[in-house]
DNA sequence: CGACATTAGTTGACGCGTCAAGCATTTTGT
DNA sequence: ACAAAATGCTTGACGCGTCAACTAATGTCG
């Protein structure tokens, strides 16, 4: 079961072989998502704006004039997290964000951009773009096809 | 360049379609490395430990006798960090690692597995291997490969 | 040898995830 | 209608990443 050296080997400096290729993979997807993340919170970091910041600015860009709850922006990022209140905190310092206590159901707190958040956002959007499309550099999208199938296949039989 | 509703759309409650393969492909990999971390850590819990203890546990094992210095370790991480310091004093406070001032270069700090730490580490490891294996239900063998090459042609082409 | 840079590690401050506890505000069940 | 459960959010405590500033030990070079 032991598999040859592989550069993802090299880069951790291990010595020993992996047990599988099945422990290769989840290493490569942990190390992978590693640098994208990183990647991108370097480039947003000028901004002084966090990757979790500006998720939840596209978020409530796609809320809209309605607005949106604030757990309600927790389902919709990568992941839920009570920790959504403190962010938003954040964020509102910033003036980045407004909310207000909804009257149709008062223990919701409904969030909104704000017209600076609006303008940071849409001055963000084609930097963001960009990062994404660095990966076409080393991935036809084919390639990139294949991955994203490969990759939902794995999320499907979790959980 | 818009594309097909997708799965992980759902999954993000997204309203609008990817802007392109790309797109999708880096939210993939970002959203499957976190089904991987939150997996291991729930399954780690029980044993009160956290899935960089356990990497670091790891390291310190292919280390053995001749110990590693403190930043040495974040190096054989993902991540590389300061962060080191102060994850090392909580696991010496749980007394799974030893830590001796270097003679040889008094600067260096070198760090060692417990009787303790080598206990806990070698009762871990089936229940990892298991881990991994999940993923054996979604993706033959071949597919791994594939799904491996593919994330380190990402890789190569960022820095 | 003595100024200077480099290296190894530590510490402080802050962002964010995660668990658990707690508080209002609905909703539900009888 | 009233107690009990569920829902939406907030807060506290802690683990970890990340940047920047700092100390101590070692290297380098005129």
């Amino acid at each position: 079961m032991a598999r040859k050296t592989s550069r993802l080997q090299e880069e951790l400096k291990q010595t020993k072989p992996f047990s599988s290729i099945y422990q290769e993979a989840s290493l490569s997807i942990l190390k992978t998502a590693d640098v994208f993340r990183r990647d991108t919170a370097r480039f947003l970091e000028p901004y002084e704006i966090t990757p979790q910041q500006y998720n939840v600015l596209r978020i409530l860009r796609g809320a809209g004039a309605e607005g949106i709850p604030t757990l309600a922006i927790g389902e919709r990022l990568l992941e839920e997290t009570p920790g959504m209140t403190r962010l938003l905190d954040r964020m509102e310092f910033k003036s980045l964000v407004r909310r207000v206590r909804c009257e149709k159901d008062r223990r919701q707190v409904l969030c909104y951009l704000t017209e600076e958040g609006a303008r940071l956002l849409a001055s963000l959007d084609p930097l963001v773009e960009a990062v994404d499309q660095k990966m076409a550099a080393g991935l036809t999208p084919d390639e990139a096809e294949t991955l994203v199938e490969l990759l939902e296949k794995i999320r499907e039989t979790r959980q």
